[in-house]
DNA sequence: CCCGCTATGTATAATAT
DNA sequence: TATATTATACATAGCGG
């Protein structure tokens, strides 16, 4: 056996990367949890790999997806600044990516920008909606609506509201990926309403 | 010495616990950095804490994000499918996780949903962008606004577009939570451009 | 490929400074 | 309270089934 010290380097044997993913995701996962119970914080860990189709996540879709809305509260900068203050091996990274995060920011601004607006203006954001996630929140579109439209038609006679609406969404939503079918079934839901 | 066999569970002793975090945490971030380069896979890890008023991420901000943009891809069905092929100690908190889990979401459908319809009709997404993405997505703003006009200008003589926008927004976000004075600044930008 | 084994490297609880 | 030390619990590389 005589182990070795584990040169901390790409593993290019497949099969052996592949085992070693497997423990340290396990072995990962159990720390992230014990972390997690004995100092009762707030954790997620997600794990991209060739191995699964899906990310694994802990600890679990929830709990993960509430960190991450945290997460994304955060502005961009205290979040650099956070980073400089971590272990060694971490600053070491932060310089390399540093650049790279300087470089990348400035080449991605603008596309960035142009989809957080599609994102916000269009109806993309529903792609990460599924049908039961649609139908509910149609549910909850259609009550608001008929109570915005109450308030609307307290103020003005005009009936273009929501239609103009739409025009601006479609004329800002150029060809981005595939929409879902869903997508328009919720979306003509809320104007029906509307209308 | 003769160290104790860790009886998992949160640690009460509010030194003992701060200490204990900080180990792990070091330790967990080591670990993480290590799968990450042995087996070139994507990951992160993401930590909250009383002891740091900005959580704490693994590699770095740029690298968290982008994995968590993938994984809020999925939909949700998939994801907890995925949850469940897991190890032991996974089945476990899943088990637990699960009944909570489905009585949160339940609980939870509704005011996901209003919420989801807010931030995306409302205004409400720009309080995650700090000043200087404002300003940038205002640039962005201002130039496509400009071409949707020329687009609708050529189809309508109605000048109501924008400004019926904003009266559904504004009819549809309630008081929801403080909103910061940039966010005003930075819509007004757009319906000034608009107008 | 996947699992189990075991020697050995590593993380860390308890303690001292 | 933070950091350094050390003994021990734990994780896991390498190998065999």
């Amino acid at each position: 056996m005589t182990r070795k010290k584990v040169k901390l380097a790409f593993i290019t044997n497949d099969s052996a990367r592949k085992a070693t993913f497997k423990k340290r995701k396990k072995g990962l996962m159990k720390k992230v949890s014990e972390l997690s119970t004995l100092c009762g914080i707030d954790a997620c860990a997600i794990f991209y790999s060739p191995y699964e189709n899906q990310p694994e996540v802990w600890p679990n879709t929830m709990g993960a997806q509430r960190v991450l809305a945290e997460f994304k509260r955060m502005p961009e900068m205290e979040q650099s600044k956070k980073m400089v203050n971590q272990e060694s091996f971490i600053r070491q990274r932060i310089a390399k990516a540093s650049e790279q995060l300087k470089k990348q920011s400035k080449e991605n601004r603008e596309k960035e920008m142009t989809e957080v607006m599609y994102q916000c203006l269009a109806e993309k954001w529903l792609q990460n909606l599924n049908l039961g996630d649609l139908n509910d929140l149609g549910w909850v579109v259609d009550r608001n609506l008929k109570e915005i439209n109450k308030r609307i038609e307290a103020f003005r006679k005009g009936t273009s509201t929501s239609s103009s609406f739409a025009a601006v969404s479609q004329a800002a939503a150029p060809p981005l990926v595939e929409q879902k079918p869903v997508v328009e079934l919720g979306l003509e839901g809320m104007q029906r309403t509307q209308t």
